[in-house]
DNA sequence: TTGATATATGTCATATTTGACATATATTTT
DNA sequence: AAAATATATGTCAAATATGACATATATCAA
């Protein structure tokens, strides 16, 4: 997959909200880059319901702040293991997960 | 997370079904590599169902045969992006994922 | 405002994941 | 049975993701 298209994408995709049939991407892509933003959001939404701090989620993740950044901005640096990763770390479900994937 | 703990696991894992307080992983490792496992399980039955062949799976992924096979296996160098890709590739949508995650 | 704390962004060396290949082993067809 | 086809496994150079760091920019309290 095209990186410059993610992440022209990905930039795109935060102010319009819709990212399909965008840019020529195929279904695949589209539903890949849909299923990162999703999570992106949601890790967000997590962290701050359990009112940590970049910094501090980090710590559990053994990572850095500045890829918390990331994970939380969509970052085409960020893959879809470390975002759900993510999310296991603050203690979401396969179920929750799940449910987090069709309420959008 | 410990490499060589994943690959001891998920061999296991095949046999015994189960995954949970398994080896000493916490709850993270525990989720996560009991997703991967479900992933790949899906990825086979999807590709059957599809009457594909592994090499052609491959095709659609621009991967490869060993791969795919790698993919099946739960092999632990296969990361969960690629497990997504390849569902995607097979034509499942994100909410039919979701209820691949829940029924176990 | 100033200082303190939180988040964003760019870069980079290292680590992990990748497709490709060789080749072994099943499985199916003839 | 042999041949053909499908799948499994090991290896490796190249591609991609990673944590760490510097530093910019918010956000908020004093």
């Amino acid at each position: 997959m095209n990186t410059k298209k993610k992440k022209l994408l990905e930039a795109a995709g935060w102010r319009v909200g819709s990212t399909d049939d965008f840019l020529s991407l195929t279904k695949e892509e589209a539903a890949y880059i849909d299923l990162k933003i999703t999570l992106s959001k949601k890790v967000r939404q997590c962290r701050e319901r359990e009112n940590l701090t970049q910094t501090q989620l980090a710590k559990c993740l053994k990572s850095s702040q500045s890829r918390v950044a990331k994970i939380e901005a969509g970052d085409p640096s960020v893959s879809v293991d470390l975002l759900i990763r993510s999310l296991f770390a603050l203690g979401v479900t396969k179920s929750e997960l799940a449910k987090m994937l069709v309420s959008q």
